[in-house]
DNA sequence: TGTGAAACGCAATTTAGTTGCATTTAAAAA
DNA sequence: TTTTTAAATGCAACTAAATTGCGTTTCACA
């Protein structure tokens, strides 16, 4: 099956209408190797895609588990391709993420789960990130 | 000894000159239960307080192992006061965060240690920062 | 008390993300 | 296939967060 159908299937499956700029955003971080900031995805689109259309359709692919928010200790929001079971119920992307120091970038590491912790009496906890630093495959010294 | 002395020894024991709006920042940090982004710690600033040189105070006690940064899932960078042991060298800051999703306030839970994950191959860590999300202690219904 | 580096404070700028509203379009109905 | 309409778009204007440059002030040490 061709990627973009499989981009095409994505969107009908949470229920997105297809759209030009969707369908675009979608293929970007699907095919990016790391996490991307507004700005970057923004980049790597059409030129003239309007900046606009791309923060809504970032928010609606969040909503409907399409993708997911990575965080970082910077103050810009970056997103990553969700795995295939998240849905707008439900998000199950409780994977650790590792940023290099070096290059910069943010890699989920889908392998690696979040492991627990025992909290303090009457902490609920609901969601876990799990953000490691230092030095990526990638970078490291031969 | 006074709270004020306090302030001031920290700022001394960093290697950090004494001035008026550092120790206003410090003491708004050290006397917050939960971690203030810029524009919260402005606000508890006196009136008049220059925000660029909030914004360099902040960037001089991170660099000093005076605060720490916060990771959040939104796009404003939030500090907390750092434990006794930090300093410039290191931050030894390695307990859980959490964030409550009703009134939004992040905790440091200095009791709760970091648990350390295996990671693939060439993954090296150095750093570790682990984001709770749920309801608060101050929060739960009765 | 004098000196120099460090910190301050103001203006201007950048970067990230948002809001309102009129126009266009995808997808379902007719 | 055409019609319909709610959803999505695109433009302008705006807000919020943080940064840069530069002249002035002040802290810490001699
Ligand atoms: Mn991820
Ligand atoms: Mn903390
Ligand atoms: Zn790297
Ligand atoms: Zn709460």
């Amino acid at each position: 099956m061709p990627a973009t159908d499989r981009i095409s299937q994505s969107l009908t499956r949470h229920g997105l209408r297809q759209t030009t700029v969707r369908r675009a955003v979608l293929q970007v971080l699907a095919e990016s190797p790391y996490a991307l900031s507004g700005g970057e995805i923004e980049q790597q689109l059409p030129p003239n895609t309007d900046r606009i259309t791309l923060y809504r359709t970032l928010k609606s692919f969040e909503d409907s588990g399409l993708i997911h928010r990575v965080i970082d200790t910077t103050d810009v929001v970056r997103y990553a391709a969700c795995s295939i079971e998240c849905s707008a119920d439900a998000h199950f992307d409780n994977h650790v993420h590792f940023k290099c120091t070096n290059c910069l970038h943010i890699y989920c590491l889908n392998q690696v789960t979040i492991p627990a912790v025992t909290l303090p009496a009457k902490f609920e906890a609901v969601t876990r990130d799990y953000l490691l630093g230092g030095v990526c495959r990638e970078c490291q010294p031969a």
